[in-house]
DNA sequence: TTACTAATCTACTAAATCTATAGGGTTTGT
DNA sequence: ACAAACCCTATAGATTTAGTAGATTAGTAA
């Protein structure tokens, strides 16, 4: 299951998306439009700032905005920030692998074949989604 | 991510579909084979009998065995008892739906939109799995 | 029948980790 | 002076992943 911190990433940067331009937006702004507790939305956007999606300007008029342009923000490099690996397990992860403690043989574990398939498809989907399919929605 | 009980529970019914017939199997024997804590194998494999996947029997010679053909059994069925919603959020789900608190549309909600296409497709992978698939791997 | 043993079943506990905040102080820019 | 991001700490609650102790049931051998 998806943990809120990212559901509420991509509704705030979907939000920050439909802006037009690079003006910064208070966390306040955003809290109030999407119904996300102020405190935890701000460590949100912190993490999403040191990971090189969002800038930030402080003092009065402050706030945060895109780096980028939505069409260039892949889905998959938004879920692995927030959420972590894409994989549903760790020994199938592309970017967080590790190996399962209880398992001889990868390749003769049932779940790990079945988790590739799944993380194929779900992978493809995440490619094909940038931040700026979510803002025509 | 998927949790150990999952992973475990998944292991300990290929170990099962492995075998021939319906001889029941001490968990001891899949908790060896399969190296996984036989106390916590021990209460998955109840979960599990208690949704209708495994019978028991009680006494020397006792243990699991599967009540259906490998065949009969989709992995939809298994994930859904051991793991809860396929859906990565509540509010695509089929089996668990839950209206999300904070989203005041959920057809102008960008995650919505997404997670469904997500679960779609990991669903139809599911469907399309049986125990059997898992046993030949 | 009785005793023994193998096995499931039930219930309770507990450590560890994760989640979703809340509070308050600091720094920076206007 | 003020507004806003920044940063650090704490925490309640839930979940996960077991571990412990014992009850119950069933087959086997004396």
């Amino acid at each position: 299951m998806l943990s809120k911190k990212t559901k509420y990433g991509i509704k705030a940067l979907t939000f920050l998306g439909k802006q037009d331009g690079r003006t910064p937006i208070a966390i306040a702004t955003i809290s109030k439009s999407e119904n996300i507790s102020l405190k935890f939305l701000e460590s949100i956007l912190l993490t999403l700032r040191k990971n090189g999606i969002l800038g930030s300007k402080k003092g009065k008029g402050g706030g945060y905005y895109l780096l980028k342009e939505p069409t260039e923000i892949p889905m998959t490099a938004i879920m692995r920030i927030l959420e972590g690996p894409i994989s549903m397990v760790p020994c199938v992860s592309l970017n967080f692998y590790e190996k399962c403690a209880d398992c001889p043989d990868e390749n003769a574990c049932a779940v790990h074949q079945l988790m590739i398939k799944v993380r194929d498809n779900t992978l493809e989907i995440f490619r094909n989604t940038s931040l700026a399919d979510l803002c025509n929605c």
